[in-house]
DNA sequence: ATTTGTTTATGGTCCAACAATTGACTTGTC
DNA sequence: GACAAGTCAATTGTTGGACCATAAACAAAT
């Protein structure tokens, strides 16, 4: 290995063997990431202090706008808050389901993820979701959904928008009822951008919106009576059909471009 | 409304009727905003130069300091990319997977999110994601999975650790042939968690190692008929059976911490 | 007791300069 | 002509210092 000859760097090749790119961190980056650990691991309770940039700036011996900027990166991760004023400074905070919402909807729009994916994701997360809901729900779980429900059949005839808008309201009551914190963030995230995408395709007829509500009602009488399985068919059905029709708008759609393409 | 005598801010009360809370957002956040819908509307496609600070600085009007403060939020996010050196600058980038896995571990491990909360989003994506792949996969993804298999193979009875790691590749190796982004992200970053649990708990016996490769080879058999609903159900009856086996692991685990309390 | 002002430690912002990086360009060498 | 080495220039990386804005605590005034 050592004595074979190759055809550049004919000299000081054999210490330098194993070497790939040599990466040079940012100053800030490493300050965020040294953070990041010490809050993760067991250094820093919710809501504790870090010390304040200037504290950071001595002990670090960086500058107080890298310290700045590191900061920034935690802060965009979700794990600090910052405040301005005396007895202000940077604390340590939990990653909200929104905040993690945000990401996965960056993620998706960012890589163009297509509605059919989304629907698939969605096929796999809410049946679950619905299995845990009736085992788990509490009575204000169940007077939210009511009250969601309600909401529901009054925009149904009037106010299209509106309507749209409670079945995510819908969708995110259910998926707060699993009470499984990590399931409730993908499936409300996909809910909402399900709700972009069917606002730009227009497809909830007066019959679809008649559908949904009449699902919508059997799957909270699954819910309510605490029956898993139940709750899961009756998701899974309605997942499905609201999978077929949006096959149904998108073939339709794919028609009328590639008609208007010749 | 505008006569009731209310208890404080006896005058001065008429013209401030519905102000809330007024935020006055930094002006990093302000730029890191625009910047943001700027990328994600039409104007910027991948890999597209975004201006260059000093640019920036001039078109704002805000300071360097403010401006790269944006730019590492917008860097955080995956949204873009940054290089030194000439013909270097900011760029337009999607987020990676890995980045959007990166999030959820945050949200995961600040919330101290339990390991059956974990088994229970498996439980949800897993059956999805294999038979998915079980329609999909390409000559490449099945050599993959053969590959793993047969390092898992070796790997069982010579090193533990090593068992554990294919293990996740195997499951990673899997959602990537679903050829479904998003899933794909979810389950691979769900299976990661999981790893680090494993890791702690150490409940990989002989037997469970055993059953692992037999459930593997059953549910590639699967996949590589293209049986859909076969790689489903066998998936499923794979992770409720880990599910079992953890709750049991939980369960000694909890006899031995309360015996210990006494 | 309520309002009003003052204090002061903290983050927010700006500016100016220099260092480090890196791809393109130029020159030198054989 | 090809290849190596050196030079250049535009860009991010980093620093130091200064000042502004914010907000909780405290003091004073009414």
């Amino acid at each position: 290995m050592t004595t074979d000859l190759s055809p550049t760097n004919s000299h000081a090749e054999t210490l330098l063997e194993g070497l790939g790119r040599i990466k040079v961190p940012k100053s800030s980056d490493v300050l965020a990431e040294r953070l990041k650990q010490e809050i993760l691991g067991d250094g820093y309770n919710l809501g504790a202090a870090l010390p304040t940039e200037r504290e950071l700036v001595s002990t670090t011996g960086l500058s107080r706008g890298s310290v700045r900027e590191a900061l920034r990166i935690l802060e965009a991760q979700g794990l600090v808050n910052t405040r301005a004023g005396r007895y202000g400074g940077t604390t340590v905070s939990q990653p909200t389901a929104d905040q993690l919402a945000g990401h996965i909807n960056l993620y998706v729009k960012g890589r163009s993820v297509s509605v059919r994916a989304l629907v698939e994701v969605r096929l796999a997360l809410e049946p679950m979701v619905a299995a845990l809901a009736a085992v788990r729900r509490t009575d204000a779980d169940l007077a939210n959904l009511h009250a969601i429900a309600e909401r529901i059949e009054w925009a149904s005839d009037n106010d299209l928008s509106a309507f749209l808008e409670e079945n995510v309201n819908w969708h995110e009551a259910i998926a707060a009822a699993s009470h499984n914190d990590l399931l409730h963030a993908f499936a409300s995230s996909v809910s909402g951008l399900m709700f972009e995408a069917s606002q730009i395709k227009e497809f909830a007829s007066a019959e679809v919106r008649q559908r949904v509500r009449y699902a919508h009602a059997r799957i909270l009488e699954a819910i309510e009576a605490g029956d898993a399985d139940l709750a899961r068919r009756r998701v899974e059905r309605d997942v499905q059909a609201y999978a077929t029709i949006l096959e149904a708008v998108l073939a339709a759609a794919a028609d009328v471009s590639s008609a208007s393409e010749n």
